[in-house]
DNA sequence: CTTAAAAATTTTATGCTTGAAATATATTCG
DNA sequence: CGAATATATTTCAAGCATAAAATTTTTAAG
């Protein structure tokens, strides 16, 4: 969702100081959402009339495609940042459309790897030479030169959340 | 047959430049796309935690807050940028817990305005008090300095999806 | 006036997402 | 060993989100 110009309407009269900079963050955090949702919004579309999938199965196929022998429930739900019981769906379906397999854990009765297919990766491998296109495209009024001084500012916001092994 | 090694390697060499530029907005777009999860999760924990309540719901009250008199279902899913279907279910949760009020449009009985009652505005103003500070707080690795540029930057990749309204 | 087309909204089917509870297996320690 | 605890995953209930179909009402055209 988007517009939450309402926000910014000063309804409390708590600030004083640094109202100013509070209003400015604020504006750059509606901005910084409007943006996102609307490059998110795109890929759904692209995936959905051009590969019939939807941007999950393409974040988990993603996951998968760079960690070749697989990842288990657990660390595929970590990489995501989702709840595992979010990946336990998703995986469910990949694995009916013959994208997954479920592999047991040696050792170990409760775990189990998940890794693509075959026509897993083969399919991924389609979707994301389409998908850089389309993220240059909707870029493209980014100029390039400014692109680290921007991800260096985004750095800072996501900062908290991680240690940052991107 | 002449030798074209020169526009050859000329040419090589631009596809190598926008390959470059290509990766580089392909991990903006994961920087982006991670700070804006990162800030919205905080914020869901926080309207969860602090007030019972979810981003969607925010994000209805935030709109109709602004526009006093109240929207119509649909213009309320077009400012919100969500389907139809979608913010119906939204409303009627907010019509039960009397947020929300529902009011006949006079000469057109297909259609609904949707208000805020007292109790809230009341409450949304309360949340958004909070709101700005925890917004405040998250992006303070941001510098004010920075942020009209950085807001800029932002304003090229949404610019396609709007006339910029906001 | 009557029928066809358009518009506003809701319903339906499907999938995503979460937090919490449940299940099953492993590990630790007395 | 055996009980408590921890770990890995799934299940569950509720809500969010979409696209497509259905419903109701309005508007337009003949």
């Amino acid at each position: 969702m988007s517009d939450n110009s309402a926000l910014l309407a000063d309804a409390s009269n708590t600030v004083a100081l640094d109202a100013a900079a509070s209003k400015a963050r604020l504006r750059l955090w509606l901005k910084l959402l409007k943006a996102t949702k609307h490059v998110e919004a795109e890929l759904r579309e692209n995936l959905r009339t051009g590969f019939d999938t939807t941007l999950p199965r393409f974040d988990v196929m993603a996951a998968l495609y760079r960690i070749e022998p697989g990842l288990k429930m657990s660390e595929l739900s970590s990489v995501l940042r989702v709840s595992n019981g979010n990946v336990t769906g998703i995986v469910d379906r990949l694995v009916d459309d013959g994208i997954l397999v479920r592999i047991p854990v040696d050792n170990d009765r409760r775990a189990t790897t998940v890794r693509l297919t075959q026509a897993g990766r083969e399919q991924f491998e389609a979707m994301a030479a389409s998908h850089e296109g389309w993220i240059d495209s909707l870029l493209d009024g980014i100029d390039v030169s400014e692109v680290q001084h921007l991800s260096d500012q985004l750095e800072c916001i996501a900062r908290k959340s991680t240690k940052g092994e991107d």
